[in-house]
DNA sequence: GTCATTTTTAATCATTTGATTAAAATGTTT
DNA sequence: AAACATTTTAATCAAATGATTAAAAATGAC
């Protein structure tokens, strides 16, 4: 029972690696992270990682899946407002995109090239698909621009929201922005995206 | 001499590698890629790889630039041309951007990526930067919207056509697309693109 | 305090992986 | 064909890496 009692009132072990994890995993993905890594990172010894999870695998897993939500998650509470309209939803979304993005730079790219190399951990997210489809954002979507696919309104308002965090490391190394003018960029843009979408949605 | 007379005639042995690093990284990228997948997919023996190229470091940084360029060598011919106006260049962009993307998906993920996993490369790509931001492209930007930071403007053309590419993947995964539509959806934001872009350079 | 359980450590395995080497095969030059 | 250079192969290395094990230490129960 040991475990019990210590998991409520010092959950430090477990969460330690689980934190240390994250960091190494989101920073350098999942083939290029070595076990040792996340053991030094969170200052334990190694054979633990084996002893709270499985394997890195496993380990792995439980991180990405925590990621996605966070990133597929920021629209959840959005979705399905029927009192809102569709500007304040895109609005809220912009909002939450951009400040979680500007706390977890790395959470992108980590999400979307998680696919490719880590091994699958697709289930979990499986429902987000039909939520998505079904959500009362899609239907007001497709009253403002019927016969056009709801999707392309998704790709435009991640685009314009997450794009510029992927390029963001490039640019940097290309030094044709720094970190000053990227961060004030993109409080512009919690404001601008709105604007940008409202026009968009009145093309033909 | 053997070596440049076979490189006239038959470029093959090399050339192989190369191909077969060029599939194997941009899918798997630098750390999930052993020397050994290579060499198989070239249908070659291991030891080539270091006789042709010195290690699989070298290797990769080859390919690394090459994908580099391609991505951002995209706007090459458009930025300077003098002739053209702003809604022509951005109708170009797109069009040859999402050509670019349908034969090669991986490359958006390989090239952002890449940053953060694979070695150093960088050198060679410091001079876009420059060329980019004193381009004909970014003062015309700059006349169309005074006042705001041009790069906005890189980010939503390039997201726009980009990100529905890195995205697409997990949606595929999550069975939210297939294929077809997708192929259909970049197809149709070949035009919508360029009036987006119109619509969005017209607010305040 | 003693016992049982849980947690942590140090040492070690087995595999994988990038790289090298020496020799064989192939091609070129004279 | 003889001598030389290039290319290819098979075998092997050394280091890295994920995982395991057995013992020690810490913790909680009684």
């Amino acid at each position: 029972m040991a475990k019990n009692v210590k998991a409520e009132v010092d959950l430090s072990t477990e969460e330690k690696i689980k934190e240390a994890a994250r960091k190494v995993f989101t920073q350098k993905g999942y083939a290029a992270t070595r076990t040792r890594d996340i053991a030094e990172e969170a200052g334990l010894n190694l054979a633990l990682l084996n002893y709270y999870f499985r394997s890195k695998e496993k380990l792995f897993e439980i991180i990405m899946v925590e990621k996605m939500n966070q990133f597929f998650g920021v629209m959840d509470p959005i979705l399905n407002n029927a009192d809102s309209k569709l500007e304040d939803k895109v609005e809220a979304i912009a909002l939450n995109y951009i400040d979680l993005l500007t706390k977890n730079p790395d959470l992108p790219l980590f999400v979307l090239s998680g696919i490719r190399n880590g091994p699958k951990h697709l289930v979990q997210i499986m429902g987000k698909a039909d939520k998505l489809i079904k959500s009362v954002l899609v239907k007001q979507i497709q009253e403002k621009t019927p016969g056009r696919n709801p999707m392309h309104f998704l790709f435009n308002i991640l685009g314009l929201c997450v794009y510029p965090f992927i390029m963001n490391p490039i640019l940097q190394s290309m030094s044709a922005m720094n970190d000053k003018t990227f961060a004030q960029m993109m409080k512009e843009r919690k404001t601008l995206i709105p604007e940008w979408i409202k026009a968009m949605l009145e093309v033909t």
